[in-house]
DNA sequence: TTGATTTTTGGGGTGATTGCAAAATTGGTG
DNA sequence: CACCAATTTTGCAATCACCCCAAAAATCAA
């Protein structure tokens, strides 16, 4: 069965919804919008768009679950022969060079930036978040390793492999901030990688190699 | 002059209405009590409870400053001769075998646990309280490595090693939760911690060492 | 068009948090 | 001891996020 005219509103709404929300964020800053306005200014009833989203912190922090899940994914998904640490660094190095949005390059990222940095409760998010990355991707990675339950390396090799990315992500932020140009703090970016990846040992480097099948 | 006499009554008032709030909240949980509810047990006015506590986390969160500060603190005072890594991992295990509540490792700590776990806000107080010592761990290790700004070894390193110090608290709350008993727990502490110590390359564990004088 | 289903809305709370000014408390003074 | 000045506590009123429920409006299927 198709989907339906309904499915396709709702869809739109909460789209609607969203793009005005993120409007006014990037205008006022994230504190300094009301839900009421938001409702006001989508035209829509203020319990509708706590119909769509839970809670003011979902009006902005979007796809929430594929940040989380992404690592854990890309280790999943490596090549035979591929340990779970080349999988997450080649494809760290893969989003610098398309200036993905995944590492904060790409245009308007810096008021994106802004809004975030002066708001605590989107900064509590944003950690929160990434504790949750650590946490699945210890999971997977005990998976993919067949590692016991009592087996600490899982969890710290997250660890390790996440605060790399952070640690990436954090430089390429100040680097804008600073003024550097996308191309230069990328190029930047990727010599950064290569330093970090140095300061992993062996072991963790080749962690979780998948077997040819 | 001697501390006056209105010094101290207001450090008791806020040390009173501090723990009649925790005593609420470990009774009831996080989010159940209400800040009125703790004025009225306190025998305060909701207006004193806001005049001590900014927030209603700030009940229950106390010592934040210090968490955050003693890595960085433990880094800077290290003996000569011992890299920043050696002394945190040395202090790590002193804690753990002196059953620290640094490391979750005391009477009572079963419940606490419980209360932050089932508290979204608490969670998210917690990871930020991480990020701002990894954050504050990476200054520090930039100054007594003398780094560069643009190096990025302090701040990944910062990462791997208060990565680890979670890494052994969430093991040995999960060892707890478990049923285990505190010594077997932290038994079992000090042998994760070896095998997380043979993942770190030697370049961290020989990061910023100090001086001989 | 109708009846069922789903979405939107309106109205009425609760609870955290803030601002302000009055009231109570405390420290020292004469 | 009574009194003024500084400090703390309190009461009151608001704002805002968020929740619950029932009525109204929109949509779908027959």
């Amino acid at each position: 069965m198709a989907e339906g005219l309904r499915e396709r509103k709702k869809r739109q709404t909460k789209q609607h919804i969203s793009d005005v929300a993120t409007g006014l964020f990037m205008e006022r800053g994230f504190e300094a919008v009301t839900i009421a306005e938001i409702a006001e200014a989508a035209e829509v009833s203020v319990n509708t768009v706590y119909n769509y989203f839970p809670t003011k912190e979902d009006l902005f922090v979007d796809r929430e679950e594929e940040v989380v899940d992404r690592p854990s994914r890309l280790v999943r998904e490596r090549a035979a022969g591929q340990s779970a640490a080349r999988a997450l660094m080649d494809q760290l190095r893969q989003d610098i060079r398309e200036r993905h949005a995944y590492v904060g390059l790409s245009e308007g990222y810096d008021r994106f930036r802004r809004v975030i940095v002066e708001s605590p409760t989107l900064m509590a998010r944003l950690f929160a978040i990434q504790g949750k990355a650590v946490h699945q991707l210890g999971v997977t990675l005990r998976e993919e390793a067949a590692a016991d339950p009592e087996d600490p390396r899982p969890d710290f090799i997250a660890h390790q492999l996440v605060g790399l990315q952070n640690a990436v992500l954090r430089s390429i932020i100040r680097g804008l901030a600073e003024g550097g140009g996308v191309d230069a703090v990328a190029e930047d970016a990727l010599r950064k990688v290569d330093v970090m990846e140095s300061l992993l040992s062996d072991t963790v480097l080749n962690y979780a190699v998948k077997n040819t099948p």
